[in-house]
DNA sequence: ACTTCTTACGAGTGCCGTAACCATG
DNA sequence: CATGGTTACGGCACTCGTAAGAAGT
């Protein structure tokens, strides 16, 4: 009793409040949690947690959750130095290139946490815009890949990061306020503000206005802070991801809704050539991208097919 | 993978040198541990133990021995605070009587062990001898006794805490050297030296000599040291627990051979009020007292009943 | 009234034990 | 040759999931 899923639960649910959240991010249901929980609770006789919304720990709860901070990165970094010891130290190369802008935002903590485990690998950043990433990894120009899509590719590995919403924005007190969420006709009188990238890459107009034929007046700009400056100046309207947004919303510069009645989400994932897929380095630095973005992103949910916790 | 169970596996392999060991003393096969351990290997692609006799640890699994030594102390400290909220931290109190003279070698070294996870028990040791130290237990005038046998005792709950080998001493060069194990009649033409103690707390007596009708002549000696001295001055025989005598052994003071063809086995337990039973400090105290005892003592070996570790 | 947690029940999996086989000293 | 480690196989226990019921906001 008391076994380290346990601390991971402990955890989770102190981060994210509620068994129901706690048990996506760990892909369990909630009721494999609330066993868990009761369980636990039970041989000794504590309370961890108050069953409010969100839900409160008890001082019970507090100690373990000390324990957990104490006990699994340590865990973590055994692991980490049996495969050192496993690939008899051969130091490894991450070349990374990303396709996407407002990727820098989480990326660069993920890099920095993964550089505090894993100091003797070589990263760097594959710079400029690329019609075709995925090649990169053919002619060996980079060893890594953030894409948003996992069409099948021969050689390639793909690997799952998140998914997150993609919301519409627009200035307060604008006509489509009113409106519950989005459609792709709503988009029609307005202009689009948007990221200098090729549509394909833009998912409002590959999925939801191109389809609907829908053709806005458009407008670029470099920067998710110019975007948002825009939107706020009544230029017109924007779809950015809801973790971007989020600190303007807070502050009452724009207002978002949701695109089409479920919402628009994209996933994002990460491509390696799949020779270098069973290296520990590798491996380890999309599991460090997607814990960091897991602590730092609000409202992103996982993806199918995330490894389940080691 | 790479679980709490592993750690204690992995330490218990360290400290006993072989699969054989380790299982008993963790109340599992070695076909258990042999599973474990493979599996462990092959997962993370690196061996922990050299198959030699006796085990050699890697540096892989030194990597391992360092976290067990990390973690499991955290998690038991974790236990017992969580035990302390459970019950609000009322303050115990341990009255502790002892039966067996020998016993003091090892209770203080678990005594000292305890009271560093206990401060706040108070511990105490009931002093004298005594008819019948359960008794103790009904008067209240003792909270937990150590004995030598289960015998069924109304409102009285028994733990058990290991068993050993009671071994023959005999000065170096004895005739009965040259014998492979002692039979009850080999007592009858030398003196026997005893502790001051009722014949039904010696176990050679007991259990050996009385039901052969043997009644060799007798001698007491208070103190072990004592015991081993008249039996290398080739006053007599005695019979010691293994534990007791080996570092006379080792130093050639003396010879021990077992008591019967498969040996003399004794067991030793501890006895409490049923009612105190379910205290975590209660119960954590004979916990510590086993641990300490396979820590310290050579060749004991776990009793039936002994609960799995936690 | 909706979300969130609990509980009952059934299924799958993973762990352990027995026993036979193999290695090591 | 004896002791100890590995492997094959089968059973059992435990954990998880589904779904329905209870509780909290």
């Amino acid at each position: 009793m008391l076994t380290l899923k346990h601390l991971r639960v402990i955890e989770a649910l102190n981060e994210t409040g509620s068994l129901t959240r706690a048990a996506t991010r760990l892909h369990l249901t909630q009721s494999a949690l609330s066993h868990q929980l009761v369980a636990l609770e039970a041989h000794y006789g504590v309370v961890l947690f108050e069953r409010s919304r969100p839900l409160r720990v008890t001082p019970a709860g507090v100690r373990l959750l000390q324990l957990a901070q104490e006990v699994l990165p340590k865990m973590e970094a055994a692991r980490r130095d049996l495969a050192r010891l496993a690939e008899d130290n051969q130091p490894g190369r991450l070349r990374i290139a990303v396709e996407c802008h407002t990727c820098y935002d989480w990326l660069m903590p993920g890099m920095d946490a993964y550089r505090a485990h894993w100091p003797e690998v070589e990263m760097d950043l594959v710079g400029g815009f690329h019609t075709d990433p995925l090649a990169l990894l053919a002619e060996d120009k980079a060893d890594l890949v953030i894409v948003s899509e996992t069409a099948r590719h021969k050689g390639v590995a793909f690997s799952p990061l998140f998914r997150y919403e993609m919301l519409a924005l627009m200035a307060t007190g604008h006509a489509l306020a009113a409106r519950a969420y989005l459609s792709a006709q709503d988009f029609a009188q307005d202009t689009l503000i948007t990221y200098p990238a090729p549509d394909r890459l833009l998912d409002v107009v590959r999925r939801v206005l191109k389809p609907a034929g829908v053709n806005p007046e458009r407008r670029l700009a470099e920067l998710t802070i110019a975007i948002v400056q825009l939107v706020a100046s009544r230029k017109g309207l924007a779809a950015l991801p809801a973790w971007a947004v989020q600190p303007f919303l807070e502050r009452g510069y724009v207002v978002a809704r949701p695109i089409g009645k479920k919402g628009l989400w994209s996933g994002l994932y990460t491509a390696a050539r799949a020779s270098d897929a069973p290296r520990a380095f590798h491996r380890d630095f999309v599991d460090t991208l997607r814990e960091q973005a897991f602590m730092t992103l609000p409202g992103i949910e996982p993806l199918a097919g995330s490894p389940h916790p080691r």
